[in-house]
DNA sequence: TTGAAAGCGCTAACAA
DNA sequence: TTGTTAGCGCTTTCAA
């Protein structure tokens, strides 16, 4: 494999100047940039990258943590990811924690022995905070998805309270006044945002008290709270429900029909993502989206951006609009 | 940042010592091991996998080319590479080419680069072969999810063609005799072996010739040939489709609620792979099951057993059994 | 505009 | 059982 130096004896100049010629942080005249790059093509030279990041004290990687890349809201965080790193020449390490904080700890490791510059951390609330700010030291972090509130780093989330209101106002404006909310996981941020701001408008709109009930995020919790709940639903004393996440709606919708109850027409139910799987369902799930490429966008360059020196690590909410989409889930609501 | 001199100096050691009592490369008294381990907790020392990726010409990192991470499939198959990489030491590096082979060339800069130390290739058809194969050179690759007739590297697919089968024998037994095949894109050998197993068995089950189609394997391309073939479908002169993969299968699913036939009173659908959104569809899809995360795993300890030397890099193909999978989207014919 | 040489922080061959 | 030292392939300071 031909390194930097077969390159400066075949084009007769020094390693300086190649290196120089290929960075372009010198000067170097035409004539030995042209010697230079016939050099380099001739002997099929390509840098090494674990030399550079010896030499650079920087490896032009990142980290992605994420809870679980089968879920397809961080598998759509992810593509946003690594498409913005890879335009600005960094290479992403995919980072599974499966929910699982040992693992996660396990990850950190990476920092420790400098393996990359940068984390967009989204694994939803992590390990116990002075621990994780401790072994992030100063490496160069941001948070995607949810805010940690004792952890001062530049946070990307969407508007998740305005998401809620929404909701809210779209089912009263159906006409509906009798209704459901799921949360997920009590620790996080995004969920209680989203139920506070819900009940909120819900409450402003003249909607009843809400009944308030708990799905972990997932699917089965979204069917369990249907099953736990099933007299009041067929009851016709909750006529709408809001999930705080899609897969919780999923399972919501999946638990009505096996309990013979039909959304729309008996149940409206709204989510909160719209992950790709929301247009699958049967009926198709009105829900809130986020925009989580961006988001994972912004939040990659928001990184790159301090590591490379161009920002500091300050730690500003960058919010992101939601956007109600209406689908057959939810319907007026008939009496 | 401690570095492995300052580690020697605070034990007394040289830095060999240090080193070797970290690897365990070599014999190292147990008094010197423990003053080791001492100097490394209290200067907080942890090696720098830069420098060693210099050193030892291995950076312990592995590529996993996928078209698209979005895509529940290669999702699922992607943790199972990244578990089963970080179990063995190894860090994954995300690489989503998008179906585009100018982006995909481009991730070999990272081979040229010598940044990762081997590749798990799971994005369908490769770019034109003597280009992939040359630009590959000899670093140790690994096939996932579909053959490349040219390509002489390990191999691991599931049994496409036995999978193909168990849909029509499946099919049959449910008294049909009257099918449409919807198979992938031309040059995928994954698709044509599905289809042709599914031909053989159809036949051999005395089933009538099939109607063949071709949707792309996207959700769209389902949806498109129900469309075109509607009047078919209508007048019973089909009243059972086999997709060659779920998402083909979400899209016919959809496509049939929208133009008012039932799946599955009218129309039996069956799919393939078993992708999380099949369960969440209405009808939940009958498909056959792909173990995804069981081929990532067996690709990657192939690939690392090559990197390691423990094994060579011949062209084995690994076959996995496919399970029909019984859900609600297939039901016996009524006439 | 160019080059010499000193690192970057490890590993491993060779020597003791 | 341990140490000396020469790389690994770059970048960058200092000097010309």
């Amino acid at each position: 494999m031909a390194s930097i130096r077969d390159v400066a004896l075949h084009a007769d100049v020094s390693v300086t100047t190649v290196s120089h010629a290929i960075s372009g942080k010198r000067k170097v005249s035409e004539g030995v940039r042209q010697r230079v790059k016939t050099a380099m093509e001739e002997l099929g030279y390509v840098p090494s990258r674990s030399a550079q990041s010896l030499a650079q004290g920087r490896t032009r990687i990142l980290g992605l943590v994420v809870p679980d890349i089968g879920n397809g809201y961080f598998a759509e965080l992810a593509k946003g990811v690594e498409r913005t790193a890879i335009a600005q020449g960094y290479n992403t390490f995919l980072c599974t924690t499966g929910f699982d904080h040992a693992r996660e700890l396990s990850y950190l490791e990476l920092v420790r022995s400098r393996a990359v510059d940068g984390i967009v951390y989204a694994a939803g609330a992590p390990p116990s905070g002075p621990e994780l700010a401790r072994v992030l030291g100063n490496l160069p972090t941001v948070l995607v998805d949810e805010e940690v509130p004792w952890a001062p780093l530049p946070t990307f989330i969407s508007d998740n309270f305005e998401g809620g209101r929404a909701a809210a106002t779209y089912l009263l404006e159906l006409g509906h006044h009798q209704t459901m909310t799921v949360g997920g996981p009590e620790d996080l941020e995004s969920s209680a945002q989203r139920i506070a701001g819900f009940t909120q408008a819900w409450r402003d709109g003249g909607g009843e008290q809400p009944v308030i009930a708990s799905g972990g995020f997932t699917e089965k919790g979204g069917y369990d709270v249907v099953k736990a709940h099933l007299d009041l639903l067929q009851r016709k004393e909750v006529t709408c429900v809001f999930a705080a996440n899609d897969l919780m709606a999923l399972g919501i919708l999946d638990a009505l029909y096996d309990h013979r109850l039909t959304s729309p027409a008996d149940i409206s139910v709204i989510g909160f993502d719209d992950i790709g799987a929301a247009r699958y369902a049967r009926p198709h799930l009105t829900t809130i989206r986020q925009d989580v490429a961006a988001l994972g966008s912004s939040a990659t360059r928001a990184v790159i951006d301090i590591v490379e020196g161009r920002s500091e690590n300050d730690a500003r909410r960058n919010v992101r609009p939601v956007e109600l989409i209406v689908r057959d889930s939810t319907a007026p609501l008939t009496t």
